[in-house]
DNA sequence: ACGCATTTGTTCGTATGTATT
DNA sequence: TAATACATACGAACAAATGCG
């Protein structure tokens, strides 16, 4: 069996953590190229044929390892023309993260006006969820999103500055599509997955200002951490969401 | 070849509503197995190399239809036992549904309370998302949920009057566990996902006396549509949380 | 329009590993 | 220890979708 594989008869793999089936190893190493950069979002990767040659593993074996990188939504898989790395340039992949629904009509897409840019030193909240260290840059970011003309969403935003060097307002607005798609496609940063808490706020007089709601008027407050390859922290972002003519969508399953 | 499946030298099979892959049909064959009880939750199905003489079909066929319905929940793989119907008698399913975490500690086992359940006409939008009739009898469930003896949600919940035949307040007081856990266990009916609609409202008057809150209070209105096996709409339910030492956790991926 | 090569998708068979009882 | 059941890994063949010449 090939070198990278693990062997009944050369088990000296000291590296490694621990034992773990060949699709899982092969998995890992299809990660590793996919953080690396080597095959970036929107491209092929090899096919399952070359990538089993690479590994010196079975095609099925390689097969396995991609099922389960297009269940975590990395890869997507296509019939006759080849496995891609996901972007978030896709309409499938957006709706992810995008679940503010209209009430009635179909989903829409919302305009954006940024109000702030900024780079500024990471309060302790935010350094501590980005796990860097407290004072370091930030990139701090607000934005509103408005539908048919009137404010919906107050978005609160922060990166980490040591990612996101050169990143301005106006590379902001002359951006056409999603913000992640901007994010992946000009400082190599992919956001694969995130966790939100969700709560009920009464809007504060600022707030409600740029909202255009009464003060104390019920919102929704998502807080959003995201995260890229290897479950590193890359996004906090605090969305305040005017519900009264959206809803929040989630799918239980 | 077993008689459902598709067959080169025989492909007249005039019933069926399209061609589907063999793992499918054998997918939607278990599916019906467990859908007319004879797999009950908790239970064990037969092992795999049973069901592949059973339909006919490889062992791996069958794996790959299992595979699916592991991934949808609707059974649970042990290494060494065998294939379980899932429960909602087990944690893990139980998170599924319950998203409501508090501040701080780890996650708790809330106080219910049966404030009421009474079975009524369904209301035009009742009976329209539950798919009956107008004016068809429901069950209708209203229940508080305390946190350290401070109510932190109430629900209001509507079920098919015809599923649920013998539900009282005192059956559901006094059954331990989960209450889809009851309802499977006692009526037969497993939710199997949800659709949420999640918006921030403010308390009105009794509202407000029950959750102990101020009247115009922010709370979460998460509104649910459960369903089960066939997409068949079962539950809908409507809660409303009080949310300023909880908060609801999504995990985008 | 047709056929061919490429790529993923489906299905079978077999052998061996690991967990449980 | 042995039997059972799921998990991993390999190999092979054909089907279906796509794109190119």
């Amino acid at each position: 069996m090939g070198a990278t594989a693990s062997s009944s008869t050369d088990p000296a793999d000291a590296s490694a953590p621990a034992f773990s089936p060949l699709y899982q190893q092969i998995k890992s190493l299809i990660t590793r190229s996919l953080q690396s950069g080597e095959w970036k979002p929107g491209e092929t990767i090899p096919s399952e044929i070359e990538l089993a040659a690479r590994f010196r593993v079975s095609q099925g074996t390689v097969r396995k390892a991609i099922d389960e990188l297009a269940a975590e939504n990395l890869l997507v898989r296509r019939q006759g023309k080849g496995t891609f790395v996901a972007t978030h340039a896709e309409a499938r992949v957006q709706y992810r993260f995008l679940r503010l629904m209209p009430d009635a009509g179909p989903p829409e897409g919302m305009q954006r006006r940024f109000l702030d840019c900024r780079r500024l030193r990471a309060p302790a909240e935010v350094s501590r969820a980005l796990e860097v260290k407290s004072g370091e840059a930030t990139v701090q970011i607000r934005r509103l999103l408005l539908s048919k003309g009137r404010p919906v969403v107050l978005d609160d935003i922060w990166l980490p500055g040591a990612l996101f060097k050169g990143l301005t307002a106006e590379r902001l607005s002359g951006y056409q599509g999603p913000m992640y798609g901007l994010f992946e496609a000009e400082f190599g940063v992919r956001m694969i997955r995130a966790d939100e808490k969700i709560r009920a706020v009464g809007a504060d007089a600022p707030t409600a200002k740029l909202l255009e709601v009464a003060s104390g008027a019920p919102l929704l407050s998502v807080e959003r951490l995201s995260f890229t390859y290897g479950d590193r922290p890359v996004e906090l972002r605090r969305g305040l969401y005017e519900t009264s003519s959206h809803y929040y969508r989630n799918e239980l399953s």
